[in-house]
DNA sequence: CGCAGTCGTGTAATCGATTCCATGACGATC
DNA sequence: GATCGTCATGGAATCGATTACACGACTGCG
C-alpha cells in the first residue's frame, strides 16, 4: 500500500509538500499541487488514517456502547447516531453490551484503546470504575437513553412520565383496576422510572401498585415470559401487564399464548417503545413511542459540541401513547393509514 | 494521557523494558517486571492502540458493510460476527450500507482506510471499482449471505432451494395455484436467487411465474407495499405472495390490512427469513429461516483464516421452512412452544 | 582462568502522517 | 539598489508504540 513517501517521490517534491496538498494549505504552488493530484492517482493513494490520527491526536471517530443492539429501539438509535455522525464527518464504532456490565466494560475499554474522539453511552448499570474514570479524566461523553445520576454529563433522553399517565388514562377508561408492570433492572435509570411513572400515574386514580405487581425483567424476552408466568400464577392476576420495554412484551406476549390465553380478553398488554411490528401483532400493541431518531441526532450534536470545546447541553423530549387494541375495545376510530401512527394525549 | 515514556520514567527502566512486559517478551527480570507492572497501575496507563497499529501493521479489527441494520436479520448476523470476531480476538467495525451502493462504498473506502484487518460484505450491487480494487489489492475479504460473482473471494451464506421447494410444496398442498413473488435487487444475488428457485419450484408442478406475478422490491418495506398493491390491481391477483425479505413481508401486510383485506383468506404470505415476531403477527407468518448466527461465524472464523495466511473457504448451510398461519389451514400440530420453532421438510 | 553463551537491558530506527522552522527566490517599497 | 515581506518548499522533529542490535554481566565448561 504506497505511503506518502511514494507519492512525494513520484510527484519529485517532498512529503511536506503533499502533506500540504492533501490537508488543502494555501501556500502551495499550482504546478505542485498538479503534479502531487497525479501521482496520487496514478498510484491508489489513500491516506493512511491510523498515521494520521497518531500524530494528530484525534480519530474522528466517536464510539456508541448500546445496552442491546437486538432490542430494536436501540438498533434504530444506532442507526440515527451514525448517520448524524457521518453528516458531521464521523464515524461511529457500535459496542453492544447486551445488557452485561462486563461487556459494556470490555467495549468502552476498547473505544478509549482506539482514542475515540468522544463516547455515546446508554449505561447498563449505576456506572463502573472504569467508566467513572474515564468521566474524571476528561473524555467527552453524552448519556443517550438511559443515565447515570451524580455524574456530571449531558444526557439526552425521553420523558415518558406524559405518555405513561396517558397510557394509565386509557387503561382506567376501560375498566382496568389491577395493573401490573414488568420493570427493567433496578441498575438502570429507565428500569427504575418507568415503575415510578406507572405508580404515580396509578396513584393519581386512587389505585396502588402492589410488589406483587412489580416483575423485575431485564430487559430481554425471556424475563417477560417469566414475570408474566408468575403473574398468571397468582391468586388475584392482574387484568393488564405493562412491559417495559419492547423484548419483555414480547416474552408476555410469548407467555400468554403458550397457556391459551389471549390478548386483551384475558390479559391485557400494553408496551414502552413503539415498533414497526406492534401495528401487524395479534393483536395490534398499544405502546409509547420514543422519538428515537431525534434522541440519535441530538445526542451525537450534543457530543460532537464536547468534543469541539462547546458545551453540549442535555436534551428532554416527550414520548407518546399510541393506542391500538392489546388492552381493550379498539379506540373510536382506527389507524388512518398503517404507516403513521396516531397519538393520543 | 499517560504514554509507554511515562510509564517507564516511573518504573525506572527504558521504554523497551515497558513494551516487553506488555506484550510479556520471556527476557524481562522479575524485578523489572513488578516496576512496570506498579508503574501502570499507579499511571492508570493504557497502550495506545492507535500507535501499536501503526508500528505491528495490525488493527485486529474487521469490517462489516452491511446491507441494512434496520432488518432484524442483518442485526443478527452482525451481532453474531461481533461474538464470534471477539472471541478470536478481534472488534467489529460495522458500516451500514442502507442498500445504497454509494454509502456501500463510503464505508469500504472508511474502513480500507483505517486500514482493517480484514473486511466482510454483504454486497448491495454487482461490484464497485472500489470494492473490486481493494479486492485485486489483496485485502483479506469475505462475502456473507450476498456475493458478487466471479470474484475469488469466499462466500458464507445459506442455500434456500430446499426450503423454497418446501414452501411451494406446501403452497400447492394448501390448493394454491397463483403464486407470485417479491423480489430483491435484481443487481444481488439473493435478490435474483430466490427468484429463480421459487421458478424452479413451481415448475416441478408444472406452474408458471408470469412476469406480472414477479414485484420489483428493494429489500425495504415500502416496496413491499406498493408491489403489493399493484398485485391486488391485478385483473386477476395472485393467491399468494412471497416476499423475498421480512421487510417487504411487513409492506405487503401493510397493503393488505390498507385495503381492510385479510391474510390468509384474500392473500396468502409467506417470507424469505423468519424474526421472532411472525409468531406474533396476525397470522403468524410462514418463513424461511437462515441458520443466521452459524453464518455469522463462520464468516468471522473463514475472514480470520485468510488473514493469517489459512487458506479461508467458504461455506454454505441450509435453510429450512417454517410453516405457521399465512398460507391458509393451519398445520396439523401447533408449534411446540414459543420459542422453538418447527421445520417441515 | 579464560572463553563462549545466555540473559537482561538500553539505544535507536521505524511505521506514516503533520507541522515548525529555515531557506531561497522574488516582488514591492523607499 | 538595499531592505523587507511574502511565498513555495524541504528538512527534521514528533506522535507512541515495537523491535533489531549492541552491550555488559553473569554462568558454566574445559
Amino acid at each position: 500500500m504506497a505511503s506518502i513517501k511514494d507519492v512525494a517521490a513520484e510527484a519529485g517534491v517532498s512529503v511536506a509538500t503533499v502533506s500540504r496538498v492533501l490537508n488543502d494549505h494555501p501556500s502551495v504552488s499550482a504546478e505542485a499541487r498538479a503534479r502531487v493530484l497525479a501521482a496520487v492517482e496514478t498510484l491508489g493513494y489513500r491516506p493512511n488514517a491510523v498515521a494520521r490520527s497518531l500524530r494528530t491526536a484525534q480519530t474522528h471517530t466517536l464510539g456508541l456502547v448500546i445496552s442491546d443492539v437486538m432490542n430494536p429501539y436501540f438498533t434504530e438509535l444506532a442507526r440515527s447516531v451514525e448517520e448524524e455522525a457521518r453528516a458531521l464527518g464521523y464515524s461511529v464504532i457500535i459496542g453492544n453490551a447486551d445488557e452485561r456490565p462486563d461487556l459494556q466494560d470490555h467495549h468502552v475499554r476498547n473505544l478509549l484503546d482506539r482514542r475515540i474522539d468522544g463516547l455515546l453511552v446508554s449505561p447498563t448499570d449505576g456506572g463502573s470504575p472504569l467508566m467513572l474514570d474515564a468521566v474524571r479524566a476528561g473524555t467527552p461523553m453524552v448519556f443517550v437513553d438511559r443515565w447515570i445520576p451524580g455524574v456530571d454529563v449531558p444526557v439526552v433522553r425521553a420523558d415518558g412520565q406524559g405518555a405513561v399517565r396517558d397510557l394509565v388514562a386509557h387503561l382506567h377508561g376501560l375498566g382496568h383496576r389491577r395493573l401490573a408492570i414488568i420493570a427493567g433492572p433496578a441498575a438502570t435509570t429507565t428500569g427504575r422510572e418507568r415503575v415510578e411513572a406507572f405508580r404515580e400515574a396509578l396513584g393519581a386514580y386512587g389505585l396502588e401498585l402492589p410488589d406483587a405487581y412489580i416483575g423485575q425483567g431485564d430487559f430481554q424476552a425471556d424475563s417477560g415470559r417469566r414475570v408474566t408466568e408468575g403473574f398468571l400464577d397468582l391468586p388475584e392476576p392482574p387484568e393488564v401487564v405493562f412491559a417495559a420495554d419492547n423484548l419483555m412484551a414480547l416474552g408476555a406476549l410469548d407467555a400468554v399464548r403458550a397457556r391459551g390465553l389471549r390478548v386483551p380478553d384475558d390479559l391485557a398488554l400494553a408496551a414502552f417503545d413503539d415498533i414497526r411490528w406492534f401495528v401487524h401483532t395479534d393483536p395490534p400493541i398499544t405502546a409509547i413511542a420514543q422519538p428515537t431518531g431525534e434522541l440519535g441526532r441530538a445526542a451525537v450534536r450534543a457530543l460532537v459540541d464536547r468534543i469541539e470545546g462547546r458545551p453540549g447541553e442535555s436534551v428532554t423530549l416527550p414520548a407518546r401513547l399510541v393506542v391500538r387494541r392489546s388492552c381493550g375495545e379498539p379506540p373510536a376510530s382506527a389507524e388512518p393509514s398503517p404507516a403513521t401512527n396516531r397519538s393520543q394525549s
